[in-house]
DNA sequence: AATATTTAGTTGCACAATCAACGTTTTTAT
DNA sequence: ATAAAAACGTTGATTGTGCAACTAAATATT
């Protein structure tokens, strides 16, 4: 019984409780990573309900071709902080749903220009409204204040890593 | 030259400027996500850089672990947030690295209790130490109060869609 | 001008996540 | 007591991720 262990797990507790709840429970890394899924899980859900064959990872590029499109694909790795190689591979998806396409920058013939399909402006207003409702179920028993201040802090966390991983 | 393609994306920038706001940088998603993604890349690469071959996902068991052992998979499963085939599948990995074991509940045929072995014990000490690092990294700069304030948002957060996904 | 370095994108590899289907065991309902 | 429903864990299929190695092109060095 109990193989291997030599201590009993209500002692590891009585010692450590106030350790793990910092390392865990309360601790930024577990409540950001758990809500990411949390939002994730939701979307894919609204998203296929809906009848649209989009992932989240989809939308993920999608929505800042939407914003700007015509962007290198160096540049949409850049804003959605997602390695370069993911970015080829969920592009090489949604060109082959004729969602996007690519056109080699004639000027820079490294670069390749990713532009949005008539296909993708149609889906546009539904898949806006669908996570625009998302925001809305998030913002629950939340004020407006506290979510602007979540936000700055959740972009301070981000900055202090994103310095130290570059 | 910009084949597909009827509205110029400056165009779709004034029109849709505040709903591109809303729906991306300051969308909570987009900041968790990234955040997240920047957790998980600093942590690799402090757990690497000082010899431990465990990933942040296996990390991310084996902490609830330390906490208490000879849990069910199904109980790892809730903690954690992942789909119990995800659990199984880290599980394998941590037992063929003899860190953690799997042993049948006598009482209840169909769940098996997880424990750590001694070398799981030998790594506690350095890895919570290194997760410590990390979240005073995550810190600078933001204070006590801040923190905590976050902290809680994100849990209303979480809740919020854990409520809707299921 | 020739060479070296850097940059953009792709591919192979290893790993991880979810969903659905399945076998086994337990619990619930009839 | 038996049958139906639910729960636990595993497996297969599909999708997505990061790292490292590679090709082609642009920029910097000398």
């Amino acid at each position: 019984m109990r193989p291997d262990l030599d201590v009993k797990p209500w002692e590891i507790k009585q010692k450590n409780m106030d350790k793990f709840d910092r390392v865990i429970d309360s601790s930024i890394a577990y409540l950001v990573g758990r809500t990411s899924r949390a939002i994730i899980k939701r979307l894919t859900k609204k998203f296929s309900d809906a009848g649209f064959d989009v992932s989240y990872e989809q939308w993920s590029i999608l929505v800042h071709l939407y914003r700007r499109d015509g962007q290198t694909q160096q540049e949409l790795s850049n804003i959605a902080v997602k390695d370069k190689a993911a970015i080829t591979r969920l592009l090489n998806v949604l060109e082959k749903k004729n969602i996007v396409l690519r056109i080699p920058d004639r000027i820079d013939k490294r670069s390749k220009l990713v532009y949005l399909t008539n296909k993708a402006k149609e889906l546009q207003k539904d898949l806006i409204s669908l996570v625009e409702e998302i925001l809305k179920e998030a913002e629950q028993d939340v004020r407006h204040e506290e979510m602007e201040q979540c936000r700055a802090t959740l972009n301070k966390i981000f900055l202090n890593f994103d310095r130290l991983n570059h």
